[in-house]
DNA sequence: TTGTAGGCGTTATCAA
DNA sequence: TTGATAACGCCTACAA
């Protein structure tokens, strides 16, 4: 059984100046690195704070200098974001691996309610993060607006916002759909159909004007059915439903490989050979594509290299730096499988 | 000594005083909803609030009170977790939702590199939160000791780590596996292997130890193959190995719902019908179970519930309660579909 | 019920 | 190169 042993007292500059015989000024020098320090005082100092454990006191300094040497990385909507979207984790990582180099510190925020909503915009007035990046905003997006108000560096992920100024990484979704319907289109289907999805965001409207342009006048509205959320349910039934309008499809264009996996599933059901009878091509490139059977046609965004711009483009703006240009589209590739 | 800047300033406890013609200490009070203010005086400084457009400075409170108001959420790995943990999203909204409900903000901490360690070490030391929830912490893992060092309210969704008085929730992995292999026996199998997985976690111990126990006498060690990782890749190489010791196997558990879905397709691959020929039971019941064909039989752990818990036991230990019984386990259920 | 004032632990501006 | 000494914005005894 455990004693429930109270916090000892934390040391402070004061303590580490006693025990080294010097005054807290050069102590806080040592600190952090400034120059005019003798290298026997720094010696001395460091010593000092091996010895009685000296750790700073963040909260002290951030009152001080008015930084916290903290990032925050916005989500929105971990319901469909968290348990569905292929991407969050690599854009994470990569925002995570430019500012641990930097020596700064991500903190997640989750938005999961109004609640939290406001919750997380105190926090960010409260001086907690020097700057934020945000994540899959949607047009219209409050916190986008409040971080924007609040004057606080910040970079987000996926589209422009219509919020002033707020600098940005993302793909080109019309670029990416044009590509891989063409693609598909090349292996000589003449009924192309599309499952949309998330027609609320601008992920979801791109894809969707890519797909119409490759397909110019052979666009066909009938065969185009939406969704909400990129979810392999929405694929099964988007697919049962292509299927119904037009017996005859032989192309679909789904807008995630999540939907694309669901749509494999309906064909199956329905007796249909991909890629023989109907080819299919996906978009994300996720851990989907690779389950799939046969394995999925699709485009690979650089999830990764987008969380990594972000960081960049906030830690440049805390250095002062106007973001210009504002944005930058990063390039998409396609990976062809079996699919199409 | 007020001065008049034109530059915008944020409001202090000092420029709503002077709105409100009260004492600081009166707007202190009413900030933090304390009694012993008059109706009118609260009603007077609300307005002053929010006419000048107050936000507390979290980092003044923050020195002065020796809190943060904030819980971390450290993950581990997540290069192999956020990417292919199933359980962790819905962990993190778990815990979040508890957070969030008690007026708590939740910020996750990401440890993908030694660097990353020590830096959020300095963070927890920094007082940037009140406590941390850590997940899927390996037996000797060294941020669990540095919390536990630094005498920090903590609690550990997983298992029960090697550190001295640290609070946990988890499932009974044990009992689990024991039971879904029970009702895999109860199918009329006699060839039951295993595709075993992290032996070097506690879960994947005890997944293994459930298995052993549920066969008894007919428990054979050479129908037994483990992986490092809970992958599809895992899945398949093991079922190849497994058809390769014994081409009479007509029964498989398999650690994890990726394993089973990798499992799958080396059976489809032999030629054999699951659940017909063999039978194939999963662990997680993670978004895997639905994709595979057929539907996978598995086992349900409450990964929300097992966030709320966490939450709510730092919660209380912040409260000044001692954490007892330790840990808690919760029940996972048995979800029954096709591949069994 | 309200006002007053002393720190919390740092950093930064001066002098020395 | 180092040492004293103000702030930073808030909370909280204690006094009124």
């Amino acid at each position: 059984m455990s004693s429930h042993e109270g916090r000892l007292r934390r040391a402070t500059i004061h303590d580490v100046a006693a025990e080294a015989g010097m005054s807290r000024g050069t102590v806080s020098r040592v600190m952090n690195g400034e120059p005019y320090v003798s290298d026997e005082a720094r010696a001395v100092v460091e010593a000092a704070i091996e010895k009685v454990g000296y750790v700073r006191n963040t909260a002290a300094r951030n009152l001080k200098t008015q930084r916290s040497h903290a990032i925050g990385l916005i989500v929105l909507e971990p319901h469909s974001l968290f348990l569905e979207d292929p991407n969050i984790g690599a854009i994470l990582l990569g925002t995570n691996a430019v500012l641990s180099a930097a020596d700064y510190q991500l903190v997640s925020l989750v938005i999961d309610s109004d609640r939290d909503s406001s919750r997380v915009a105190e926090y960010l007035r409260g001086g907690f993060v020097d700057g934020v990046v945000i994540i899959s905003a949607r047009a219209g997006d409050p916190i986008a607006r409040a971080v924007a108000k609040m004057g606080l560096p910040a970079s987000v992920v996926g589209h422009p916002i219509d919020v002033d100024g707020m600098a940005f990484v993302g793909i080109d979704n019309v670029a990416a759909a044009k590509a891989i319907t063409s693609r598909l289109m090349q292996t000589g289907r003449s009924r192309i159909g599309m499952i949309a999805s998330a027609l609320d965001r601008d992920s979801g409207q791109d894809r969707l004007a890519g797909f119409t342009q490759a397909l110019g006048p052979a666009f066909d509205p009938s065969l185009v059915v939406d969704f909400p959320l990129y979810s392999y349910d929405a694929g099964v039934t988007g697919m049962r439903q292509l299927l119904e309008r037009d017996p005859a499809i032989d192309g679909v264009f789904a807008a995630s490989d999540a939907i694309a996996a669901g749509a494999l599933y309906a064909l199956r059901e329905a007796g249909r050979r991909v890629p023989e009878d109907v080819g299919v091509v996906g978009f994300d490139d996720s851990s989907w594509a690779l389950r799939c059977q046969p394995l999925l046609s699709t485009v690979r965004q650089p999830a990764e290299a987008l969380g990594m711009m972000a960081a960049r483009s906030v830690l440049s703006q805390l250095e002062g730096s106007v973001p210009s240009p504002l944005g930058s589209l990063l390039e998409t590739s396609i990976v062809w499988r079996d699919s199409a």
